[in-house]
DNA sequence: ACCTGAACACCGTTCAAGT
DNA sequence: ACCTGAACACCGTTCAAGT
């Protein structure tokens, strides 16, 4: 038995992989689909490829350009496509849109940076590309359409850090008590307009109420004139 | 001299005020003034209370809950009533919307909270309430404009958490760089929408931006109807 | 009931020193 | 150039013990 055992030197170690931008972003994502974005640290991040924080620091200016670099690592996700036979360039921009948000929706911790810090990344472009040339094909004026861009990828990126699924957390729900009792005890006197929406005002936010939003969007983009439009 | 001393067990001592959860929260924003949302955490509030952090957990539930306490708070400072002679209520709405944005934009991480953990509180409720109340006198019907207050106030939210101003960090500044350099080294080939709406598609958040979005808003709210509308 | 000290279980980031 | 150990300066939250 003991024959069979290599010396020492050269024990069958897990032959730990060097240290590469790409590994600790794919580790990263890893982490994310299994614990949450929160545990996505780089001091985790350490412990599972067996070194300490400061080697990361090699690969990765801070916490806040690894977390952007998941996110667009995740945009690869988004389903580009929709080309649905004989489907208008309105349905197929919904439909674009609503894969982005579906995608977020798992992930709303990613969707809160993805809000403040703008990606920028490969995936992220040919998404911005994708809705620019829908809007175009859909004879929506250059001043528009890229300020529209904007705004639905900001709707639909609110919406899912708002109402994201996947950390179920209580204290969410907490919330959602809190604001339904406040604006059920919401007085006829002094808030009336609350009262007179008031069934309306709590309905959930269902895909129905998505692709409203999104109808609202565009509708609006396509009626609403640029100033000094060039 | 040493007569004019008080004995030690009643020397003057700044008075330690007793705790409460409005000097809690007064404090809390007091430090966000100053220093930013980042510094308002439970070791930082109880050392300016003159106490333990365990302390405070006799008040507040958690961070969370109290980031939503100090939001409330700053939310008093929006101006609800905008009642310019003669201004319908489209140019009301958009007034009242701008300075919710104004009041945000100083505090973008309190927006990002707002974004996520939904509000609830009174100077919140009176807010909605106003929104709801202009909506409803430019005829916007019960269903449209109970989905389109939380669109609005969405929107305003989200950009006050992209474009806030107060913490200038560089990091902004690096990913606003990297952003723009992304775009503009975006192929012909690869990227041709993104390079037929280039220059509009990189201009700045100004207030004309802003408003233009407002308008969108509006313009769609009005003119798309919720499904099942009741 | 309210308050506290102390502890538990973590963080991000830097830096001098090694290879 | 890359990697590391160790340190610095913090976090939120809980809990047993005190008043």
């Amino acid at each position: 038995m003991a024959a069979t055992r290599e010396p020492i030197s050269r024990r069958e170690r897990p032959a730990k992989p060097a240290l590469t931008r790409r590994g600790i972003v794919d580790t990263a994502v890893r982490i994310m689909r299994s614990d949450g974005l929160d545990k996505v640290t780089m001091r985790r991040l350490a412990q599972e490829l067996d070194t300490g924080p400061a080697s990361l620091y090699v690969y990765v200016a801070n916490t806040a350009e690894l977390h952007g670099a998941v996110l667009d690592a995740l945009l690869g996700e988004v389903d580009l496509a929709a080309e649905e036979a004989g489907a208008g360039w309105r349905e197929q921009l919904v439909q674009v849109l609503t894969s982005y948000t579906f995608v977020l929706f798992e992930h709303p911790r990613l969707a809160r940076s993805a809000l403040v810090a703008h990606p920028g990344g490969e995936n992220y472009l040919n998404l911005v590309e994708r809705v620019l040339g829908l809007l175009s094909r859909g004879g929506v004026p250059v001043g528009q359409a890229a300020w529209g861009v904007d705004t639905l990828l900001q709707y639909a990126t609110a919406t899912a850090a708002e109402h994201g699924t996947r950390e179920q957390d209580p204290a969410a729900q907490d919330d959602w008590d809190a604001l339904t009792r406040a604006v059920h005890d919401a007085d006829e006197a002094t808030h009336p307009a609350i009262r007179a929406h008031l069934p309306a005002l709590l309905a959930g936010p269902d895909e129905s109420r998505l692709t409203w939003g999104f109808d609202v969007l565009i509708n609006g983009i396509i009626h609403t004139p640029a100033p000094l439009e060039g």
